[in-house]
DNA sequence: CGACTGGTTCGATAGGGATCGTACTACCAA
DNA sequence: TTGGTAGTACGATCCCTATCGAACCAGTCG
């Protein structure tokens, strides 16, 4: 039977509050071409798991990638069964970085 | 004497062209914390000679970020008699990225 | 000319981080 | 319960880069 599973099974997954966010990290973290792309992808097509993107590296490195997002503070991660939603941390990082968001999205893609 | 340098000994120091600036060699110099405190001090007071800032590192290390700033399409420098001038390139990042740099200077600084 | 000042160049070093594979956990479905 | 799927954890490797000191170069000032 499909059992209705717990809406969140969010294990809390430290993330940074918005005061704790630090623009060096960001910054560091959206820097990098792999995770720009997970960025990009999340802020295009909404709140995606972390599986749905092909990306040239493998599962372990994908895992750090989202990590580095997560405790940089750009994304938001929920678990939801046996995967993790990943979404972006829009209004914080407007609060925080006013613009920075959205001229890093209107960067051309190549 | 003071003979009057010629006012532009600029020896073109290869810049990228705007079109050249990719956004993440951007934040890749903009993440260094010395660089930040590089690029926030000429936002704040303009063409800056290299030497004025009281960086925590050798002079070597400060060449290097400043290339770096220079390589990736953060700030022009141009010579002038023993010195560099740099300035923050904000016409060439603002059309590419608009809000990027707004947003990095708007940053809470500690 | 000779000294000084601002900055570069060159090698060397150390630390960080991007990467991988393997082993593991958690949840779901049959 | 058994298997499959989504992702984590860990240890190892390798490369990139921030750092330094020493030598050097180019203007400027006396």
């Amino acid at each position: 039977m499909t059992t209705v599973a717990n809406p969140d099974t969010g294990r809390a997954l430290d993330h940074p509050a918005r005061e704790q966010i630090r623009v060096e990290a960001v910054l560091q973290a959206l820097a990098d071409p792999i995770r720009l792309r997970i960025v990009r992808e999340i802020a295009d097509r909404g709140e995606l798991p972390c599986g749905v993107l092909d990306l040239p590296v493998s599962k372990s490195t994908c895992t750090h990638h989202y990590r580095v997002l997560r405790e940089s503070g750009v994304i938001h991660q929920r678990c939801v069964g046996t995967s993790r939603m990943n979404t972006l941390r829009k209004e914080d990082l407007d609060a925080l970085f006013p613009g920075l968001m959205d001229g890093v999205l209107a960067a051309p893609r190549d």
